[in-house]
RNA sequence: GGGGGUGUGGCGAAGCUGGUUAUCGCGCCGGCCUGUCAAGCCGGAGACCGCGGGUUCAAGUCCCGUCACUCCCGCCA
């Protein structure tokens, strides 16, 4: 190799190094045989230079390249110079390298797919061939992205004085939330360890233990199942801090995001973040985590309910619950197909159906109009619609009557090309509710962790009235995903005790499960609180794509196995003997 | 756990209400070609249409089941 190492790399050669004679490495991108005359496109990660081996080259080179194929990995020695006809879309393009030897470093079989970003085959097979994958423009483009990203993190960070420091991997399992990755103990049989969900309980005692200021890129795992936006293994920006407000961890986040947009992005983002209380969003946007790159809110309906004598809606209301409209500009024309479908986007999210009117210039039209003809004015003016508007309803409980309705402003958003893609809409989602009714087991449930300080107007009623609590807890949001979640945490050990008995966590079971933090929390806990933006969903946002999967070197797929290695996978017998495990027959 | 979508040469797709030999592009193999840059031109090989069953004179096409992937609901403190 030291022969043909290289001395350019194939983004890097222009005019100014016309004449010189350079040795390239990299993949056989492109092979365009003319007979007379012979390119081949040379890519590496770094770009594209054109190879030329002319008619009057030595017989051997030509031979050497006549024999190249896609993906052949070789080394290239010639000389640098001006294109005849240069390309203006490659930077190298003024310039092309006349060969005068070339090394087969090693050769590629026929590809399972081409390496070309024309190329779509399916994800499965892409990540089967990740390594093949991976060698796309496109690809290292994200991977460069999330190296980018993650370095101006650590940059910034370090600028506010945080600490990077590791937690364990194998920790006790605290089954709370979701499930834990499971891993058994070799030397203490039945006892296992399990992979962190997240560092939740680390990095508060190292706040504990003056640690001040603490960061960590952290990978997380969660056992349940994946979607486009999930992974069984992701990774965070963890962080905490001592000694701060809500507003103080707001203030360090933001520089954040700013820092990492302008350094990666050259984006100056507008701060601050706008805040949203929780009610709000999900009354206004139907989400907890609304897409904000166009407006369309959702309104509430129940002021014309009364005297229509639409049962329906008049039941809802009657039983507590809400009715919502949403007013889609210019949509009159709409057909049943096209309602239908809306319909079907609300059904999915637990609505029992999709209500509509039409406004035309004669007032409104078909759907549910009849019940509310008399009010025609009263709803138009007071929903702020126009003649060519359509105007859908979902009447459910409050929550899902938003959610459903919300879920039908999305589609119709993207439906209608409402969506900027070139936005970036942060905001803070504020004041989550501390606990949420479980009906099921008919007893109030910690809405996030256990260790989330409620608000301090709350502290006195939370055992009178637990529903209306608010949490020091929030949420950034941005395009419609929750990039990161964090919370105010508990340090006072008497609170702490209230919450675990408003949620029915006996102190046995609290001190079995998080015994050790608690323990800590007797030894002078700073207050502190804390924040993970998720980095997977970070960079697919900024890289314009849909799923995280894009944005992982190797992924799992959307079943939790890896296409490529083909994890998960049996171990070898003695490997279950070792651990004392038996695998039991699968139940039907 | 539930719902939707997809599955056709190595890859991506077409194939309508069932009807000869399953079509196209890329790739692959052979040949031609002095300036291309998704090079071009000529020729060729390669598929039991995810799998199993059924209906029918006849199934890629219709029915039932099943598997795989994917999107979504549940789930994800």
């Amino acid at each position: 190799m030291e022969q043909y190492r290289r001395t350019a790399h194939c983004g890097q050669l222009t005019l100014a190094d016309e004449g010189k004679t350079v040795t390239l490495n990299g993949w056989v991108h492109r092979n365009r045989d003319h007979g007379g005359v012979h390119f081949v496109d040379l890519r590496d990660r770094y770009g594209l230079t054109q190879i030329v081996v002319d008619e009057d080259a030595a017989s051997k080179v030509r031979e050497q390249a006549a024999a190249l194929k896609f993906e052949y990995c070789i080394a290239v020695v010639g000389t640098v110079r001006r294109r005849l006809n240069p390309n203006p879309n490659i930077p190298t393009g003024e310039i092309e390298v006349s060969a005068g030897e070339i090394h087969i470093l090693s050769r590629c079989e026929v590809l399972p797919f081409m390496v070309d970003e024309k190329s779509d085959a399916k994800e499965d097979l892409r990540l089967k061939y990740r390594y093949l994958d991976l060698r796309s423009s496109s690809m290292q483009r994200k991977l460069k992205l999330r190296h980018d990203v993650t370095f101006a993190v650590r940059e910034f960070l370090n600028g506010e004085g945080f600490m990077e420091i590791e937690t364990p991997t194998l920790i006790k399992s605290t089954p709370e939330g979701a499930r834990d990755f499971i891993v058994p103990s070799r030397i203490h049989h039945g006892k296992v360890y399990a992979l962190p969900q997240s560092p939740q309980l680390f990095k508060q005692i190292l706040m504990v233990g003056g640690c001040d200021r603490y960061f960590q890129i952290a990978r997380c795992y969660r056992d349940e199942d994946a979607r486009g936006d999930r992974q069984l293994e992701f990774t965070q920006i963890d962080m905490e801090m001592s000694f701060v407000s809500r507003d103080d961890i707001f203030a360090v986040t933001e520089g954040m995001m700013a820092h990492i947009f302008k350094k990666t992005m050259n984006i100056d983002l507008s701060l601050p973040f706008l805040r949203i209380a929780y009610h709000d969003a999900l009354n206004r946007f139907g989400s907890d985590k609304p897409e904000l790159r166009f407006d369309m809110e959702l309104q509430d309906f129940a002021p014309f309910v009364p005297g229509g004598g639409f049962k329906v809606f008049e039941q809802v209301l009657e039983s507590g619950g809400a009715v919502k409209a949403l007013v889609v500009k210019g949509c009159a024309g709409y057909s049943r197909k096209q309602i239908t479908d809306l319909e079907d986007a609300a059904k999915t999210y637990g609505a029992k159906g999709l209500a509509w009117m039409k406004v035309t210039d004669t007032g409104i039209e078909g759907g549910i109009s009849k019940f509310f003809a008399e009010k025609t004015g009263e709803i138009t003016a007071g929903l702020g619609a126009d003649t060519g508007d359509l105007i859908l309803f979902v009447a459910d409980k409050w929550q899902t009557a938003c959610t459903a309705l919300g879920a039908v402003r999305l589609k119709v958003g993207r439906d209608l090309g409402l969506i900027d893609s070139s936005r970036f809409a942060f905001a803070w989602i504020v004041d989550f509710p501390l606990f949420e009714w479980n009906e099921d087991e008919q007893k109030w449930d910690p809405a996030h962790h256990m260790f989330t300080m409620p608000q301090a107007q709350y502290l006195d009623t939370m055992e009178s009235n637990p529903g209306d609590v608010r949490a020091d807890m929030y949420d950034m949001v941005c395009n419609g995903y929750e990039l990161a979640s964090g919370s105010i945490r508990v340090h006072d050990p008497e609170i702490q005790k209230r919450i675990f008995s408003m949620v029915g966590f006996s102190q046995e079971e609290a001190q079995k499960r998080f015994g050790f933090l608690l323990d800590a929390f007797k030894y002078g806990p700073p207050p502190h609180g804390g924040i993970a933006p998720g980095l997977d969903r970070l960079v697919m946002i900024m890289a314009g794509e849909n799923s995280i999967r894009e944005v992982i070197a190797f992924p799992k797929n959307t079943v939790g196995i890896s296409p490529m290695d083909e994890s998960p996978a049996e171990a070898e017998p003695e490997q279950y003997r070792d651990l004392g495990l038996q695998v039991l027959p699968e139940e039907e």
